[in-house]
DNA sequence: CTGAAAGCGCTAACAC
DNA sequence: GTGTTAGCGCTTTCAG
């Protein structure tokens, strides 16, 4: 079933069926009806490449992240989709893994698919520099089409970055814990990503300007797998700390379990926080307090640009938002 | 840039472009090269929608979910799509929520995008009975494009299902409650889809091969959300179970925390045992048991059998996977 | 308000 | 091997 049979059921010429698929005013109301009457009865769907091929877009958007099965992700996949479906977008998915070279052909590649606009989750694809080289793919994808990115700052023309203020919220995490007499301050993170040394800078800065001496022996990176991290830390001759700030929940769900192990109470003589505010954290026992980095509204700024910018208005090409550390059993001080 | 200004330049034919972009045979090895070395200096990429058109096809796969924030379901839409994008196709993803009539527009809208076959991951898309009226829609679906259930069953031509025998699983889980002496099982569940009717029904047929009378007060529906559960636990007068059997880690976890505010032994007091073997489960304290509903499994043989019948080749319409008891310490006897 | 007709960029049957 | 040409189903001028 396509427009020609329509136009002849209903007695019209195809233009004007397209301009009932199109809402066209120029359509009088009376056989916009009869038009319709005719698509509803014979259930006619316009065919979308053709349609696609005619106005050059299929009204998709490409969703981009190195996994899926990640909670913070899945998080920001579900509100993306949501929202974007409501404005009349449907999306397509690429989990491109962690790899360097992966991700710049994930990008490549879902850009081939003529997308109107692309959402890249994670800061994984920016780096701690927004002029950096390397992620100039991401400025030649910008050519194409608008790119926002979640949580990642990256300068250029057409793109537009939403993120979680990481740097302040280590900064007042760890100022929390010293605040509380914490001196020796493990800082845990499993990647070296543009939002993870933000957080780093923060847990530093917090240190350094509470006179507490940073201690490269106190800053590890490892695996985001609870036993990995308990196992990790099992196997350390000793770890000299009395506090721990993990830039994901799941690492410190690992020092939880680590601690008991060790049979150190928390938070008396470990205090933790973690990074997320997730599932885990309310699952842990003690409950794990943790910073919200607000992914939610990330995905709701976006959205908005996202709308503002496909209407060819002006954007903000960068939007920064407030986390917020949620207080639970492990730094209850 | 478009197939004929390429062929301008490599001095060819559109038809030759076109062979050499689908690798066609009886084009000779040097026009290839020399087409194919056009293409890249222009980084040239066939109009998708062109070929949508003509192929009837763009090579992508709906993905339809109640919700991918949900762990298993962010888990096997994660393992699909990379699969399906290792074999030359890419997903749309639609996040339908959990509201019947949500489902079937889903699914009738992802249709309209020209899928080239349609996932639907989650038991809730399916029902009791495999030819009940009410999954109609995935029959109508069925007639448009093959069509795969991940744990669920209907009946239909062009339905192929991969379901994880949740029967089995919750009779030996419950079984083996009942071997370590337990008599007061509860069964808490958040659901009533298929999926978890079969544990259900798993539980009770455990019961009842046991001599154990299945009470009704045994028997709880709640929200998946770990204090929900505490909550409404500790509200209820008394709870008069010595051992849990829940449908969903998440629940598990909160049976975990009613345990602890009432000071109740686990698993002396309380065995508990989870579904999904989810982050979740390792990240309680004391570890969660729990089921192994194989999502990564389902989702291969989904894979194999999706592969097989977009050649036309004759497929299994149903395949069983068995789930698998990991034990942990909520059931340390 | 409506219709005729020229694309959109590609595929594939057919001719050479 | 390669080129010609007729679609694929829709959008959009341009006429009326």
């Amino acid at each position: 079933m396509n427009i020609y049979e329509i136009a002849e059921l209903a007695g019209v010429s195809i233009a004007t069926v397209s301009r009932v698929i199109n809402d066209s005013p120029l359509v009088s109301e009376k056989t916009k009806l009869r038009v319709r009457r005719v698509m509803e009865e014979n259930d006619y769907t316009p065919n979308v490449f053709a349609r696609g091929l005619g106005l050059n877009s299929m009204k998709t958007i490409g969703l981009v992240c190195p996994d899926v099965a990640d909670n913070y992700m899945a998080r920001a996949v579900a509100c993306l989709e949501r929202d974007l479906r409501e404005y009349g977008y449907n999306c397509i998915l690429y989990c491109s893994g962690y790899a360097w070279e992966d991700r710049r052909i994930a990008v490549r590649t879902i850009l081939q698919k003529r997308i109107d606009a692309l959402v890249v989750i994670g800061s994984s694809y920016a780096d701690d520099d927004p002029d950096a080289e390397r992620v100039e793919y991401i400025r030649e994808a910008a050519k194409q089409v608008p790119v926002f990115l979640i949580n990642g700052y990256i300068r250029g023309e057409n793109i537009f970055c939403a993120l979680c203020s990481d740097y302040e919220a280590a900064y007042s995490a760890a100022s929390e814990l010293l605040r509380s007499g914490r001196r020796k301050i493990l800082f845990l993170s499993d990647s070296h990503s543009y939002s993870a040394n933000q957080k780093r800078s923060g847990y530093e800065a917090a240190l350094r300007e509470a006179g507490v001496p940073v201690r490269e022996d106190l800053v590890i990176y490892t695996r985001n797998r609870i036993d990995s991290v308990r196992d990790l830390l099992l196997e350390m001759p000793q770890l000299d700390a009395d506090a721990v700030f993990a830039t994901e929940d799941g690492l410190a769900a690992g020092v939880l379990k680590y601690a008991k192990r060790r049979g150190a109470a928390v938070p008396k003589d470990l205090a933790i926080i973690g990074y997320n505010n997730s599932e885990l954290a309310v699952c842990c026992d003690p409950e794990l307090s943790s910073v919200d980095s607000r992914v939610d509204r990330l995905c709701k700024i976006v959205i908005d640009s996202l709308k503002l910018r496909l209407n060819g208005k002006p954007v903000n090409d960068r939007v920064y938002v407030k986390g917020c550390l949620i207080r639970r059993m492990t730094t209850d001080f």
